[in-house]
DNA sequence: ATGAAAGCGCTAACAC
DNA sequence: GTGTTAGCGCTTTCAT
């Protein structure tokens, strides 16, 4: 209707006269600090109303000498492992009256710099850390005692808070859920060598393998984290161990080129081996002929932990040393 | 090294004490207007470099009356559509000394209002809103005039500025490719029905295919976005329509479906029917076998553009109407 | 209960 | 060139 020509401009003394009262006055009603009469206070809000005022949060920050922001960066170009923490966590922080600075730094030092340069120069009151792999990362450059948490990606500075997958005990789900099923000779087909989740994943399905006194079929095939992987991985394993019933893989990808291998194969999947794979990345495992028995890795509920660290250190109890999420068994066909 | 109690508290009047200047000239040298000599503008900058001081961005905002902020709303809870729009939209932003505000409304109208509040609360200078589908949405609930930037969901005011798919272009780019490599039946595999890029995309395909005097073959195999769906429609149009070389899928998902059950039926890909998908969704297409010629939706550049027409809006030169950016032909091995 | 005044950290006229 | 002053929009003593 009105076409007030500059943006919102409204501002604390304009409802003040439109009160009748003095900008003080309005910010007592408004913050609900200090002793306001009933009467005034309902003619404050009716002028708010009506210029549909919205207080500057800059200028009350500038005051409190805290933005009630955070900056949210990630190395990993937002793609399927970062987006659902940085959910997880926008959702916790939003909860409260805090709002997140999405920056990409993709894994460039420069950008990642830059980033932190404009956030502080914004005051955010820290920083939530996200990227790919659970390999351990550089302490984000800031001073000392800022609020920093790690999720996903641990900082290699043990003083730091870091909130991660706990590979080692994915593994071990694993590993029990295939005993539990009766099988004998488990398998485990995976990324490359050099990530860190690749090897506690084994680790964990040893260990439960263990406790049932047995351990891993043949040697842990490493490669990458692909569907051709998987299907050759298939093939490689059924010839060289014809006696395997069961199958872990590190990733859903891996894990759909496992399945549909051995579907080629012609095994059947689960009744002659059974297949479990890990991350939960919906549209692969569920799309897998059989739909594939994964285990859930749990980013969203990462980055709500996260944020809840956060938000403690922001408060002046930071934590400390890494804190590992069990992931969770989703079990679908190619389990039994 | 110093643990400087409370954090980053450096102001401009400690600069200026310690350069055994004022504020004010601080100020001049920092922001470079006014004239500072420069010897003293040396002095200024060590004492910066000394006491590690990063202008308060907050206190400057209040003072230019805008943030140099904008909010970045999505409905999709930054899934695969919306995440590379966002990305794309971010580095172009981040380029200029624009931060971004991460939303994720979830598609519930109650939280976009909540969001807007916030953001505006702060002062953005605009906003991006992107979803997931090309069908059109309300306009955001912002006084007319505040910048806003529609990217992917187009705004159902044609007053708004949209930057969307071109989907009557990416159907017409399948009926080209397939008419070079002298295909002489197409077909049409695809999602839902009520979606309007379902029905664009099949008006391009048959404007190119009447440009040779021909038209799709059988009926649009409406279905949902699933591999599953791309299989049975696999099934269902050679039977139906033996005479069939070609087919256009939505998506590369439905794609992959459509390869995998072609390849079942005992088809050669693309030796007897060719396929094309849309999205060029990195892992289903190239992982397809074989791997899918697609049409790639090139959602980056869409973010990008978008961040543009809204640096515009905030310059006060808005832009208006729908703006279709043209997808881009990825040739792989599912045609020839 | 309300107003007056000072101040948050910064910038910009205007003096000198 | 540099200092002084006022002011951005808000909050918070401190009077009254």
């Amino acid at each position: 209707m009105d076409d007030e020509g500059p943006r919102n401009r409204a501002t604390i003394r304009d409802v003040a006269a439109l009160a009748g009262v003095t900008a003080g006055t309005v910010s007592k009603a408004l913050t609900g600090r200090g002793q306001v009469s009933a009467a005034t206070r309902e003619r404050i809000m009716a002028a708010v109303k009506e210029i549909d005022f919205r207080p500057n949060e800059l200028a009350r920050s500038v005051f409190e000498r805290r933005s009630f922001t955070v900056g949210m960066i990630t190395t990993d170009s937002f793609e399927r492992f970062s987006v659902p923490v940085m959910l997880g966590a926008e959702d916790a922080l939003g909860a409260g009256r805090i709002s997140v600075f999405l920056c990409d730094s993709r894994d460039d030092p420069i950008r990642e710099r830059h980033y932190i340069d404009v956030l502080m120069g914004r005051r955010v009151d820290g920083f939530i850390v996200t990227g790919r792999s659970s390999n351990k990362r550089e302490p984000l450059a800031v001073e000392r005692g800022f609020p920093v948490v790690y999720a996903l990606t641990p900082s290699s500075d043990p003083r730091d808070c870091s909130i991660v997958v706990d590979d080692r005990r994915i593994g071990e789900t694993a590993g029990e859920h295939f005993l539990r099923a009766g099988r004998k000779s488990v398998a485990y087909v995976t990324g490359p060598e050099y990530f860190d989740a690749v090897r506690q994943r084994g680790e964990g399905l040893n260990a439960a393998l263990a406790a049932a006194g047995t351990r891993q079929t043949g040697q842990t095939y490493f490669g990458n984290w692909t569907e051709a992987w998987g299907r050759q991985a298939a093939q490689m394993l059924t010839r060289a161990h014809p006696e395997v019933d069961a199958i872990y893989c590190g990733s859903d990808l891996i894990g759909r080129g496992v399945v549909d291998g051995l579907r080629e194969l012609g095994k059947s999947v689960p009744n002659d081996i059974a297949v479990i794979g890990t991350d939960n990345w919906q549209v692969i495992a569920a799309g897998s002929r059989p739909s594939l028995t994964t285990i859930d890795t749990q980013l969203a509920r990462i980055g709500r932990i996260a944020a809840e660290r956060l938000l403690d250190a922001i408060a002046g109890k930071p934590h400390s040393g890494i804190e590992a999420v069990a992931g969770e068994l989703v079990v679908r066909d190619s389990t039994n």
